[in-house]
DNA sequence: GCTAAATTACCCCCAATGGGGTATTGAGCG
DNA sequence: CGCTCAATACCCCATTGGGGGTAATTTAGC
């Protein structure tokens, strides 16, 4: 039975070591080279005969130069029967959006076991694609509201319901003064009334906004144009 | 703990049964109702106090009368927060496609041993969107397909290269993080460093952009194209 | 090998934030 | 006139964040 070849693009030494010492003990699975940039891992793929070139490749999302999502791309135009492995420290939907463009199938968090990384490694390989359950969910809302949107839009806003936030006059000015990085204190001194009303208002906006912490009101803020 | 909430609207007498007998076996895991039609689910949900609203709702696309995917739809809009499973014998991508568009989250096969089954139940409580690989490509496939009729030229683009604040490849990260609504611990965990040790960067990161609070941070980050 | 920068870690003090809630008042509308 | 909603205000508790600092280790470049 041949084993799985695996080839990774990762910029952090550690990480290619650890991923180097870890795999030598499977069986089914063979790490045949390792990158620490895009381009050289499509200088070291077109060099290489077919018959070597890796099943997989484990791509990670930030990388120097050439980012892993443009290498992804070319990895797919030059060599469609590679599967792309994308390997990222945070959910963040903007880059997993722009990596499923790109072509890649299966996505990683850095911290996940190397146990959980082999059998993803072997989904994979089998046609599937894996993906931890939050970024499986967050999939599932893209095609959910993207099929529904019309003209320009931003990714932020389109992972929220596609309704409006129905934010209020008055919340809409609060909402200005967090983007401004007010406080409580300040924006109550500003607007003359309590900071306990500014707190109820932040908290009327969270929920509108469907978040739970002030930088993610301002992002939602920012990308869809409220302020 | 409370159990999660279960309930089943599944057409066949002998997996109903199957079903109240097995889950029996979990502590975790309450079937608290069945039906064998979509309209007796929702006329049963209707009549129910909402502290009596089961969690999670388990269907099976093809039902008499109103089908599985209709109940969704009119289950979504009357109960938002109850997260439904779709049940199917095939994977037939178009009710796959269907279902998902319904507000389904959850995907799982009739003959999923019961362990499976519970297990895909408490991801898709914690908020994942429990399904397999093959449904996982195909989701991934329709995304990916969907997305390239609205126009491909966005993905292919804007790099923006953060010099000008002069901030190192691990604040750039964490960064990263607090646009994405990430707090010390959280980025702590996901980077294997102490929370003391975010801290300080998110100190020299904030020096470095010349702000004074996450807030704007996010902002300069997201004006500048920095993340 | 040396040096500077990056990264890591820790501590103290205080302020700010988030989520749970309750409650009153005024304006607009049917 | 009663109802609804927005705006206002308050409270409790727990958690997070910001600014002041020090210090050791690692890494990369020369």
């Amino acid at each position: 039975m041949t084993p799985i070849k695996v080839a990774c693009v990762e910029d952090n030494t550690s990480l290619r070591k650890r991923f180097e010492e870890q795999f030598e003990f499977f069986d089914d699975i063979q790490l045949v080279a390792t990158f620490a940039t895009g381009e050289a891992a499509l200088n070291a793929l077109r060099k290489s005969a077919p018959s070597k070139l890796p099943d997989i490749v484990l791509m990670d999302i930030e990388l120097p130069g050439m980012s892993g999502i443009d290498t992804t791309i070319a990895i797919k135009e030059l060599f469609p029967d590679i599967d792309v492995m994308m390997f990222t420290v945070f959910e963040d939907e903007l880059k997993i959006f722009h990596a499923i463009q790109a072509g890649a199938a299966g996505y990683l968090l850095k911290d996940d076991p190397i146990e959980d990384v082999a059998q993803a490694i072997r989904e994979l390989h089998a046609g599937g694609a894996p993906m931890s359950q939050s970024i499986a969910r967050t999939v599932l809302s893209f095609l959910r509201t993207r099929n529904n949107m019309s003209g320009k839009d931003s990714l932020i806003g389109s992972v929220h319901e596609p309704v409006e936030f129905d934010l209020s006059v008055r919340e809409l000015e609060l909402l200005q003064g967090l983007v401004q990085g007010e406080t409580y204190q300040t924006l109550a001194k500003k607007l003359f009334i309590s900071p306990h009303t500014v707190k109820t208002h932040i908290k009327n906006i969270y929920k509108k906004l469907h978040v739970h912490s002030r930088a993610l009101a301002v992002r939602v803020a920012l990308d869809r144009g409220l302020v």
